[in-house]
DNA sequence: GCAAAAGTGTTAATGCTACACCCATGT
DNA sequence: ACATGGGTGTAGCATTAACACTTTTGC
């Protein structure tokens, strides 16, 4: 029998089968924090809680393409910095039935972030509370611009803990800031975003140095404008897509 | 209508469903090569090919659980470091049907290794051809014992790169490297496991302090024995999991 | 001129590399 | 005694952290 007969009489059989989603950490640093884009659950199970955007992976769809479909779907967004981070496959995840996430992260200048929750009004900016230092990948909380605590749905904290841990760190070997910022920054919003996401302060002049001896920098020669005070240089990342894993 | 009501009535609906498979990468270091068990395929598809242990999930256990029960399935094996390495979900990667597959890693000391080998004569030692330097987690060739290629099947070369990128990676801050040793090691073990695995040489009296200084090292004041030259001390890793992620 | 932040130079500390040397064991 | 690899000390080099300082803009 050659393979082409065996695939022709192939039965895939009736075992039962789980669901398969993506859910998707959209992220972005905004005002010197980290924060990603929740949906409020209008529905059971977790009604009134706060939720990423996901959806089911189609069975004729890669994972990677339903992850951008969600993107585009729940975020209006076509490109952006997308990522597999993790698969969650508990049994009792979600109550309804056996649903197998696979998280993604899709990383967001802060700019492109706005326009997010413009697009898509139902979004919700939320700032995420991590324990510094010395955190460990558990559970992050997460909290409104106001404030208050926004208590997540599932196993949505878990999956925002390890985004912000695989996120720093990929921090320093991995462009992964400089899809944090817009095309054109200066070296002190680089700075910035490092800041956010390691929750640590850092040494200017050292930062900059490090930055600059990377290589990946392209100074443009052009400056900043609308401060009160020197304008800083604005330089651009040069073209090394920011390279998986 | 209350969370449970709603859960009484949910449907789970009718969309079809992939299969969610686990895949297992059953790894050491032997002979100073990192190496790995796979299967000889002995039907379609990839007939005669080489795959890695593996097995569906069940709808009712978890992605950990399924891994766990393949390790012990195939290869005799109850305790080992296993860790979720990346989920698979190309439309065409299985020609019989839509299967997801999640890879898991799962590291073993040589003797342990070399017992699994014994348990389940269907297993073969694959040595890894790593490109180094500067791969890119890529697709990583398998070669036996006596050098012939053997052909991997479905994306299991990607799957093998994957995980020897990650294991690099990993390897100087997270305790990955005392998985694949024996509970007492000296410390020219734990540097030749550094050395296989990032594929280069080290310079041994900077590699014995970095060791010594991290903290994770207890002397046992044990010595090697059989050698025909001054025995090594024994060491033992001190009882800090290895971290996930 | 002053305030504020950009940008640069200089020094100190740290960690790593390389090499040399001594130590302990079996033959 | 000698060969072999384990183990340690020291000096040189490179990278990084810290601080002080100069520069440039708007008001």
């Amino acid at each position: 029998m050659t393979e082409a007969e065996f695939l022709e009489g192939y039965d895939p059989g009736v075992h039962e089968r789980p669901s398969v989603a993506v859910d998707l950490i959209l992220m972005s640093v905004v005002g010197g924090r980290p924060a990603a884009l929740l949906l409020r659950r209008d529905e059971h199970p977790h009604l009134g809680r706060w939720a990423l955007p996901g959806g089911f992976v189609a069975i004729d769809e890669s994972l990677d393409a339903a992850a951008r479909r969600v993107l585009g779907a729940k975020a209006r967004m076509t490109d952006a910095y997308v990522e597999q981070l993790y698969t969650f496959g508990a049994v009792d995840r979600d109550p309804r039935t056996r649903i197998v996430s696979v998280a993604y992260f899709a990383l967001l200048p802060a700019a492109r972030f706005a326009a997010a929750l413009k697009g898509a009004p139902e979004l919700t900016l939320a700032e995420l509370v991590v324990p510094w230092p010395g955190e460990t990948g558990g559970p992050v909380e997460a909290r409104s611009a106001d404030g208050d605590a926004l208590p997540l749905a599932f196993d949505h904290a878990e999956m925002l803990g390890l985004a912000m841990l695989r996120l720093r760190g990929k921090l320093d070997y991995s462009g992964v800031a400089f899809a944090l910022l817009p095309e054109l920054f200066t070296l002190r919003a680089l700075q910035d975003v490092h800041e956010a996401i390691l929750g640590v302060r850092l040494n200017k002049p050292a930062f900059r140095r490090r930055m600059l001896d990377t290589g990946r920098l392209e100074a443009t020669g052009e400056r900043e404008t609308g401060a009160s005070f020197r304008p800083a240089e604005l330089f651009r990342c040069r073209k090394t897509m920011p390279e998986q894993e």
